[in-house]
DNA sequence: AAAGAGCACAACCGCACCCGA
DNA sequence: TTCGGGTGCGGTTGTGCTCTT
């Protein structure tokens, strides 16, 4: 379809703004369920909505997209999002892809409406410690337990603070009977001993297998799912299980019971492999 | 009961990037 | 190589609801 300048712009005086009425939602919804969304702009045009296609993706993605999880984030949850916040910054939409059901919109707005009050309060809090402690006059224990175990700098936090000088909490891997797959992104080539994995799946695969089970091994940046055609139903082949671990070593955190097939590049996230057993 | 302050959430805006012509 | 359209992302604004005074 071609639109000539006159076109676009009664299309563009035509545009509706503000809250979606149920109607819209419904129109919006079934066509992209029966024809998948195509061109963004083109949607308007087929479903008859005088909204533009921006607005009508934006809708989509943060509202009517299939698997959304709607209510209150938990706590793990939001162990997530102040973990990642620290080590990716603003980059919501990466932070997004470790919350499956969550938009990156969503997130933000729960960012700024209630965790980085909390990470405020939880600076406040270590600031008046810090204090307390130069004086020379301890009284941490009038703080109130309860404020310091919410916040992140206990469980994951602190291992991933960690991660930026030694990268490993030493003690916790050791205590770890897992094989650990680190990734690229995250952290300084440097500082390990690369395994060129070549982005080859088997490759990675073998040299899992080759090596004992306290080995770790850093997965270069080829590694890429799409360009090496990795599938879902590939990775269930393998020999391990993708877990959540985040809370226990501070290391990885990704895809408890599932591999999320739509991510560009496995590296990166982090994530901990364990020996596969049939759940 | 009314006003307004605060909050949560939805949606818009502008910019950057990508890709095809 | 350049340009324009499409898309994605992060920041910001608008709106409606709830709570407080």
């Amino acid at each position: 379809m071609v639109f000539t300048p006159l076109d676009k712009q009664k299309q563009k005086q035509k545009h509706r703004k503000g809250l979606w009425s149920p109607d819209e939602d419904m129109k919006l919804k079934s066509y992209i369920l029966k024809h998948g969304h195509g061109c963004w702009s083109s949607v308007p045009v087929n479903t008859g909505l005088q909204r533009n296609g921006k607005s009508c993706r934006l809708r989509w993605i943060n509202y009517l997209r299939p698997g959304l999880k709607r209510g209150m984030f938990s706590i793990t949850e939001e162990e997530k999002i102040l973990t990642l916040h620290q080590i990716l910054g603003n980059k919501w939409s990466q932070i997004a892809q470790h919350l499956p059901g969550r938009t990156d919109n969503e997130i933000k707005n729960y960012w700024h409406s209630y965790l980085k009050k909390r990470m405020a309060k939880t600076v406040e809090i270590e600031d008046r410690v810090k204090d307390e402690c130069t004086n020379g006059q301890n009284q941490i224990s009038e703080l109130s337990p309860s404020s310091l175990k919410s916040t992140p700098h206990n469980s994951s936090y602190d291992s991933f603070e960690n991660m930026e000088g030694s990268l490993i909490d030493t003690d916790q891997s050791q205590n770890c009977n897992l094989p650990k797959v680190l990734f690229a992104e995250w952290l300084s080539l440097d500082q390990f001993h690369v395994q060129d994995m070549g982005g080859n799946f088997d490759h990675f695969n073998n040299i899992f297998e080759s090596q004992s089970s306290n080995d770790s091994f850093l997965m270069n940046e080829s590694f890429d799912t799409k360009s090496n055609s990795v599938s879902y139903d590939e990775m269930l082949q393998l020999p391990f299980k993708f877990e959540d671990q985040i809370s226990e070593s501070g290391l990885v955190d990704y895809f408890p019971g599932e591999f999320n097939i739509n991510c560009d590049h496995i590296y990166t996230e982090g994530f901990q492999l364990s020996n596969f057993s049939e759940e």
